[in-house]
DNA sequence: GGCCAGGACACCA
DNA sequence: TGGTGTCATGGC
């Protein structure tokens, strides 16, 4: 469907050229964001999976309510019964489904790293990819959220407010263009470095909760257009 | 009081 | 395979 406010947003083009000017420019906006919030490996995955489709204070809550319960483990939360662990983050919505998907990912842990996330340092982008993809409820945002957060691989991330933004500045719309095309275009056309690839789609979030949002009343604010 | 947030999956045609 | 429904809290 054509948007006929898109040329307002498109002043700055999005392109493969400036990828790096936009982030720049985002960064001039907001500075270096440290991300993702976590004091753990294991705790920045477990966010990963708290934050779908929730927002991060709603997933401050769950984690608040892990720690409280002494939770924060792979030990620990082998051990806990499903019911109770989706008591304790029901604050991050859909709690059910998302205490079956921590249980899940950490057997997987358990059983194939040894209840250890440095051991999946050592294993290649791909192979985690395709294992935490194999995971039910990790899909591809989650699992690459994991991958580059948790375990310091560069992979870009494709999120919700990256389709929003791209559409918005005219480059894809919202729902055309599939994870992997966007990825790529990300990581074909920027330093490949872990650092740049966090900070980039912290940035990106950063913009999206301030001037992208699903109603657009603060777009004519947002730092990409100058 | 309604909308929506740092998704993913099941089901159906 | 693509569209739609389900999950189901809390902040603004």
């Amino acid at each position: 469907m054509a948007d006929a406010n898109i040329t307002d947003f498109g002043q700055m083009k999005i392109s493969a050229n400036n990828l790096l000017q936009m982030y720049q420019m985002l960064k001039a906006r907001f500075g270096f964001l440290n991300w993702w919030p976590g004091d753990t490996p294991l705790e920045i995955a477990l966010g990963a999976i708290l934050t779908q489709s929730t927002s991060w204070k709603n997933v401050e809550k769950a984690i608040a309510n892990l720690k409280k319960g002494n939770l924060l483990s792979v030990e620990a939360l082998s051990g806990v019964e499903p019911s109770y662990l989706a008591e304790l983050i029901r604050p991050s919505l859909y709690y059910n489904q998302k205490a079956k998907k921590i249980k899940g990912f950490i057997s997987y842990l358990a059983n194939k790293y040894d209840s250890d996330l440095e051991k999946m340092k050592v294993v290649s982008t791909a192979v985690l990819r395709l294992e935490l993809l194999d995971l039910w409820g990790i899909g591809q945002e989650t699992a690459d959220s994991i991958i580059l957060y948790a375990l310091d691989k560069p992979i870009f991330v494709i999120d919700a407010y990256t389709r929003r933004i791209l559409s918005r500045h005219g480059i894809a719309s919202v729902d055309d263009k599939p994870y992997a095309v966007l990825q790529h275009f990300f990581q074909d056309n920027i330093p490949q470095e872990v650092e740049l690839y966090k900070d980039f789609h912290a940035q990106i979030v950063e913009v999206g909760k301030n001037y992208c949002r699903r109603q657009r009343p603060l777009c004519a604010a947002c730092p990409l257009k100058k």
